[in-house]
DNA sequence: AAAGCTATGCTTAGAAC
DNA sequence: GGTTCTAAGCATAGCTT
């Protein structure tokens, strides 16, 4: 009888791995095996996943569908830390909604401009043969039609940026930047720019954002 | 001979489950599974991580370690979208990491208020006896030395953004709130706020955040 | 250190409650 | 809607190359 080649799988304690080699083979393993967990989730439920990691190295790897920042926004606009009593922070933070307007929309912008580049890295990943997982999947496919979308995103969000600063500062001018808010820190007037449907429904329209993983870093 | 009482585990066709029923099941059953790998990561490997999803309900449920935000705000120091030509949107992102450095202080102070709360909440929880996973342990180990981190960590992310805040717009005042860019668009002497080592040090100082993961939503 | 192997432990689809 | 059970599918620790 032939003498087992391996005692197979062993059980593990749960504690932080001793052998640095073993931990860094198991990150490996165990970080390909938490997106392919993530992936099919996305796949059989049709729901939406961000994952991000920092690796024993502090690199930073990721998982997005449709992607990271599409998801880190909405949990943002929608976990927003909770009020201070201070009326300064409360001021900051009123704020907050326009800068996550201004980021994303900034964000879709530059898609248009990296999106060759990023094509082509991804084509050179799916070359090297990495893995071949579905969300290194061609972007190609989802080029024109995104463009079209992403073009009526912005002029809508542009404009609702517009209505908003127009309601918190009451300027008129187009200029992207920064909205100063009003003296009284708790006024009630601009409550809803915080919880209200202008915010929600401009920062994350469904389908209105360029929707494609990316991997690694 | 007995009847089989169960065909066990059949294969399923990775695809959006037809059943609403059982894709709601699936949902439940894989997205816990999904958490309980990454807590296993984090515990084997020391590593960090964020999971956010949003449900076919479109709830958000969200796992980290040592929490979202943390990492979330790591990624988008990180990975800060890349510039637009356009002038108005460089200053409006010279600007995020003032924001960002302003949301990360206001997380922190906020803390301190909510923890009690927090604490509470996680109790009743676990008294329901709905999971028993690491991340759901007690917070209140973790109550005191985190505080006085905590503490820290206030004073020296407070004096980064007065000292970046005088950089930028020569103010001296020490309210937190919006900053507003200079008149050129790509002024040279800022551009080290944006990539230099202020932000990534203030913004996430290892060990300087609340650290406990939570759950659900 | 990255890729393949294999036996074993772990996850989970389907069903019943 | 949640729980529990079962058996089959899947992930992966320890090896080897």
């Amino acid at each position: 009888m032939m003498p087992k080649k391996s005692k197979g799988r062993q059980k593990i304690q749960m504690a932080r791995m001793e052998k640095e080699s073993n931990l860094l083979v198991t990150f490996s393993k165990r970080r390909s095996g938490l997106f392919k967990k993530a992936s099919e989730l996305c796949i059989l439920c049709g729901v939406e996943i961000a994952i991000v990691v920092f690796s024993p190295g502090k690199k930073v790897f990721s998982f997005g569908h449709p992607s990271v920042e599409t998801i880190v926004d909405r949990f943002l606009a929608q976990n927003p830390p909770q009020y201070s009593t201070t009326s300064q922070l409360v001021a900051a933070h009123r704020n907050a909604n326009i800068h996550e307007l201004n980021r994303q929309l900034t964000y879709e912008i530059n898609q248009l401009e990296v999106e060759k580049v990023k094509s082509e890295e991804l084509d050179k990943f799916r070359k090297q043969g990495v893995e071949n997982h579905w969300w290194e999947a061609p972007i190609e496919r989802m080029g024109l039609e995104e463009l079209e979308r992403l073009k009526m995103a912005m002029g809508w969000l542009k404009k609702n940026i517009d209505d908003q600063k127009k309601r918190l500062v009451g300027a008129s001018q187009l200029a992207i930047g920064p909205v100063v808010s009003g003296p009284n820190g708790l006024g009630g007037g601009h409550e809803y720019i915080v919880k209200g449907s202008g915010l929600e429904i401009t920062m994350t329209p469904h389908g209105f954002v360029l929707g494609y993983g990316h991997f690694g870093c």
